[in-house]
DNA sequence: CAAATAGTGTCTGTAAGACACTATCCC
DNA sequence: GGGATAGTGTCTTACAGACACTATTTG
């Protein structure tokens, strides 16, 4: 502990002289959801339902957050607010940006850190019973408090930078896929779609082939692929 | 306000019963050195010194800093911190991320959100005569406390993007300009000497030729430049 | 003239985009 | 064989990087 500065701040002041405010993390935790009957896979967010007493004019659906703990990181909440509101184990949250305007908020005065974080499908399939959660496709009509729009646009600029360059560097898929699978991903993270030969020879590099064939499909089976050490780059 | 949520989060507990951080901003304020004998344009950066009573075991300057007040946004507070630390006006304040180990502070539980702002070394040149200021070359072997190293890192980091594919986003040079000068301040930005036919014809397209050419330099008398209207984007 | 800097012509390698073709499975 | 999907050959275009040349000034 510095002992010449005795909890004062470089202009002398004390810091308990001044106004603290509350801050808050929110979170887009956002997935692909595969491809249905008709309609090709698809970004999807995590929404949760508000709490009676927190309910103004607006509707009942908000991006999971919470405030932040003493001694607590920023990451940490994410992962406690994640677990807490829709039992699910976030991986690793990304601060996107601070939402600071005084009057965003009219509780208080919260400033609220927005972060991004990514999920398989397959590891969100358990909401599907709750009531207090859904997984809803974008882009999204729903009518959600504070910022979180401008969040969710944020967060899928995001992850469309990441995955523009790299195969799965959020690990939306598993061990094993096809470049068929990859590209569904990237069609969905990207919301268009890609040409297959050219996206192939993007991806193939970054690559690592599995010693196996996809069966169970149609057409000509398809070679399966890992997540190669250089994805982590 | 909200009549039927009284100040209480998500949670039902009531905001007043949270401890909350101190919430600070810390500001890079980068701009080019324009080359003098012997060494070519570099990227300089602002320190401010640290008054003595919160002077710790670390040297005496640190970037400008202030704790954000009541009622203000994060952009404010840098305006503030620049204007009464450095008597120097910023531009554009941009976020780049919030450093919030609970450790990082030994006054207290501080969080920091780290910001870049870009002056032309003109506006800086008034600050030569205080003792209280300086603008250090980097890289910098100035030890700095906090985590002000890494937001230099990061600064650099964001500058070098924003510069890697637009001619002057940030308005380091004025209103007009040859090719030279605005490559030796993209030489400075990145760090490395770049190719000036290269460099021309990446930049050419992107400028606003002047009815004009530069005077009272040697060799060739080359063709000036503005700031097209393209350079917003 | 020489020195110095501005600006251009042109070749090379790489890579994205696009089209068309071949390959291999299931039914 | 027919349908469906996987995978490749190859052409075009664009553009960064590099080298060498020409252009225009000052001293």
């Amino acid at each position: 502990m510095n002992e010449n500065a005795v909890f004062r701040d470089d202009d002398g002041r004390a810091l308990a002289d001044y106004p603290r405010p509350s801050v808050a993390v929110d979170t887009a935790l956002m997935t692909v959801i595969p491809a249905g009957e008709g309609s090709s896979a698809h970004l999807g967010i995590l929404l949760v339902r508000r709490p009676p007493q927190s309910v103004g004019a607006l509707a009942g659906w908000a991006l999971p957050g919470t405030f932040l703990h003493e001694g607590e990181t920023l990451a940490e909440a994410v992962r406690r607010s994640l677990e807490v509101k829709a039992g699910v184990t976030g991986r690793e949250p990304q601060q996107l940006r601070v939402f600071d305007d005084p009057a965003r908020d009219d509780r208080g005065w919260v400033l609220s850190v927005a972060h991004l974080d990514v999920l398989a499908f397959d590891d969100l399939e358990r909401l599907r019973e709750s009531p207090n959660t859904r997984i809803a496709a974008l882009p999204s009509r729903l009518r959600l408090p504070y910022d979180h729009l401008a969040i969710i646009d944020l967060a899928t600029e995001r992850l469309r930078l990441e995955y523009r360059t790299h195969p799965d560097p959020r690990g939306l898929l598993h061990e094993s896929f096809t470049i068929s699978d990859l590209r569904a991903v990237h069609e969905a993270v990207a919301g268009r779609e890609l040409q297959k030969d050219t996206f192939r020879r993007l991806m193939i590099d970054e690559l690592e082939s599995l010693p196996a064939a996809a069966e169970g499909r149609r057409g000509r089976p398809a070679q399966l692929f890992g997540r190669s050490e250089r994805q982590a780059e």
